[in-house]
DNA sequence: ACCTGAACACCGTTCAAGT
DNA sequence: ACCTGAACACCGTTCAAGT
């Protein structure tokens, strides 16, 4: 028993022009403005209509469902997604370039992370990044269904180092844990593994989010490369 | 203002041993059956307390909180996955299988996507798992840092791509949206980027399932590939 | 056309009270 | 030591009713 396809990109606004009270841009922002302040359990129907001063089912006037409105504000953070011309520089260095940008746009928005896979990535904003890469993955010599695996591969690996890093951000935020209590626990529980307890102990004097970017940047060189085999064959 | 740092992992477990009630391991599993069944939004303390013939709050006598609970549900499934051994085969095989193996057992409990990187995974099963990777990537050749880096990279990719496969999988399963009614409206919402139209029509007639195995095949190789590279250097 | 409040069916968690 | 029920402070969503 399938219900046909719903999604807010495919269903017709309510009056796009006038504007009597609330409008489904305003909404938005405020919904934005919501979530990042407080992170993904910060908004809620109730405390976003007390933002725009009104009743908190107002706003299913102008979205079907909470989801709905997520999709909206998830499409946003695809708009902060840019790339470099790849007309005008490597395709590597347009591929790298997206996947830096993408990575900021998920950490200055955590609560996106959530939302990532949850619904079709279909905004006017999401297909126009999306484009832009599949066309530097294109310039790069991919054909047919390897565009797609060369997108895929990219973009996996991007989400899989940012979605784990805001989700222990929020973590953190959340629970503050004492960072020596932290690593004694953490060392201790990893009693059976010496080899593991001096990986932990690497890091003592590290800064944190210094080692979180030369992390990425491994893995984004890597990747990059895997591909360039790839193209070669 | 910290907290200092809590765990079930670093908890004292509430008797161990005598069995006059309920007990952490039956609470668990029964947590892991409404997972499985429910996924993630069908774990509520009330309906675990139900299943149990108990009530919702006699839960709490064992478990601190929900997000306890989720730890050791969570480290669950880091027992399921498997690595082959690096002494016996190429460091490549073995991270291959761990990589698969890692992404079966998103796929089999979708509910566990959530927790990754929402709480540190240093349950008994997570770290026989890590130090396990940690090993091949060791034999490989990698040192100091780059271990860690080659890690992240591989277990990155691979959470990369099957967070947002479980997610799009339980999107499906939620809103059962009629397959040619989501097509057309996709490749409507598209009409401005006739490259990605074509994209989206190379998949008419194959099989989903094992699309989205090649594709993880794909990317899994030239991550490899990739890493192979960070070593010759 | 737009907004409201009451109501429904849920949540996680605390806590005094029971055995 | 273990379990309970009531209560608190929340949720998303529906819907009849208002203007």
């Amino acid at each position: 028993m399938t219900k046909g396809f719903s999604s807010v990109w495919t269903r017709e606004g309510r009056s796009a022009k006038s504007t009597p009270g609330l409008s489904r841009d305003q909404i938005v922002r405020a919904a934005l403005e919501l979530l990042d302040a407080e992170g993904a359990d910060g908004l809620s129907m109730r405390k976003l209509g007390a933002k725009l001063g009104a009743g908190a089912t107002s706003i299913y006037w102008y979205v079907a469902n909470k989801d709905e409105l997520l999709e909206l504000a998830y499409d946003e953070i695809w708009g902060e997604m840019v790339i470099a011309d790849p007309e005008q520089v490597s395709w590597r260095y347009a591929a790298a370039s997206f996947g830096k940008s993408m990575r900021q746009a998920i950490l200055r928005h955590p609560w996106a992370s959530r939302l990532i896979g949850r619904m079709p990535a279909i905004g006017p904003n999401a297909l126009r990044a999306t484009d832009r890469l599949r066309h530097a993955i294109a310039v790069a010599g991919f054909e047919g269904l390897e565009i797609d695996y060369a997108i895929s591969t990219l973009t996996a690996y991007v989400f899989g180092m940012s979605i784990p890093e805001t989700a222990f951000n929020e973590y953190l935020a959340k629970e503050e844990p004492d960072e020596e209590a932290m690593r004694a626990a953490v060392t201790q529980a990893m009693a059976d593994y010496p080899e593991m307890v001096k990986r932990v102990e690497a890091y003592h004097n590290l800064d944190a989010s210094q080692v979180r970017e030369m992390s990425f940047d491994f893995g984004l060189y890597t990747v990059l490369d895997g591909l360039e085999a790839r193209l070669v064959t």
